[in-house]
DNA sequence: CTACTTTGTGTCAAATTAACGCAAACAGAT
DNA sequence: ATCTGTTTGCGTTAATTTGACACAAAGTAG
């Protein structure tokens, strides 16, 4: 028996925070759980670490199978390890948030399409586990980055206008900015990239589509928000 | 047996890189391994997550028993998942930094002392399993910290003066910081008290010495560095 | 053609920052 | 005592950034 086997480990879980955009709200992806613990409750996705597994696998073994998903912007948030959070036992569980534009996706229409469903962060049932927590720094940790770092556009789609960025800014920070001076910080950081057509179809002046810029490196940006 | 325990579980390790400050230098504690993998090799301190212990038992009692060490700013940095960071097998790694005062502490003292070594970040060891992996991710997040924290006075003595402060920033940031500017930017955000006294005993003007304001909440401050 | 809405562009005073001047307070040498 | 060199504390000022607006352009609806 090899040392570090001498005691029995605890289970990990890679618990997933999958955050989606539209309508202008901020959603989370929900699991209606099937077995004890649990049952009938709402509880973030994830699935125990297998042994050759990296995080990022078990991530998308969960996105992939349980949900149709991939290739998206995922990173890991935190782990939480309060020794009650699972009553089977002692399990860890590792965090990741991913970033991704529903309407890409066939969420719904997926293989256990009554398990699955999209909360949006203010209307939330009770969640099992301590996945309320998860989903806190969740959303804690998005609202910090997307102040100073471009991962908004992961929401939208691959072309958007300036109006949309703005109020998915206002919608996750919950707060007003004025769009004239956000526009001016987001055009200046050099992260978006002009398509050139307009947005057609709307009520009024259509407004410039934008791509973002995945050539050059944005300049820094920092929209001055009073979290907390 | 139950569902979660289906599967052998990876072993789960927890590394701390303690940060500790001297003589304008940032340094790291290191221990030397006497066992097989990595025997003879410098690494990170660490310790089995035993089955009833969170994260911040396990620091503790590494930093205890290990290092003689109790009671000071720790936080979880990222937990490391490579399957092959452990050549014994699976090992992930829950990685926690420290700030501590290393005059405060006795480590050379220790009961092994001879393990045990604070080197400068600038002239480290090669280090085993993935340790410099970890350690550089916690360099990045201390001087990304700092900028916004007022972490760096859990570095310093209780009582300590502005140019020590404005010293231990230019060193964890490894650049040069106009000390007037830093003077008014950290005590306009009212993080510091006045302890009325001064430093006495150097070569020149004795600087007024200062405490961490534990009373009252700090005002936002930022630090103005382009790290990256 | 008018009213209304939304988007794009510009302006300007206030606040913040970066860069630097200078005197106060010490030690040590003359 | 006085001078020199150094470090610390306290300002000043110009440049930059920000926040709060005004206003015209481009559409729809009546």
């Amino acid at each position: 028996m090899k040392a570090f086997d001498q005691y029995r480990n605890p289970a990990l879980a890679v618990d997933l925070v999958v955050f989606g955009y539209y309508e202008n709200s901020l959603n989370v992806l929900l699991l209606n759980r099937k077995e004890e613990p649990f049952k009938n409750r709402w509880t973030l996705p994830g699935a125990f670490l297998q042994m050759e597994e990296t995080f990022l696998d078990t991530c998308n073994r969960v996105l992939n199978t349980k949900l149709g998903m991939d290739n998206f912007f995922l990173e890991q948030l935190y782990s939480f390890d309060a020794p009650e959070r699972d009553p089977r036992g002692r399990v860890i569980a590792v965090a990741y948030y991913a970033l991704i534009n529903p309407s890409k996706f066939e969420i719904v229409a997926g293989n256990m399409a009554n398990d699955v469903q999209w909360f949006s962060i203010d209307e939330l049932p009770k969640l099992g586990f301590d996945h309320k927590d998860i989903l806190d720094a969740a959303v804690k940790r998005l609202r910090a980055k997307i102040l100073y770092n471009p991962v908004g556009f992961e929401l939208l789609n691959d072309e958007f206008t300036m109006p949309e960025l703005h109020r998915l800014y206002e919608t996750i920070l919950q707060t007003s900015i004025d769009r004239r001076n956000f526009r001016r910080k987001i055009l200046d950081s050099d992260y978006l990239v002009s398509s050139g057509s307009k947005r057609e179809g709307l009520q009024n002046r259509p407004p410039d589509l934008y791509q973002f810029n995945k050539a050059l490196k944005p300049n820094k940006f920092q929209i001055n928000i009073d979290l907390s």
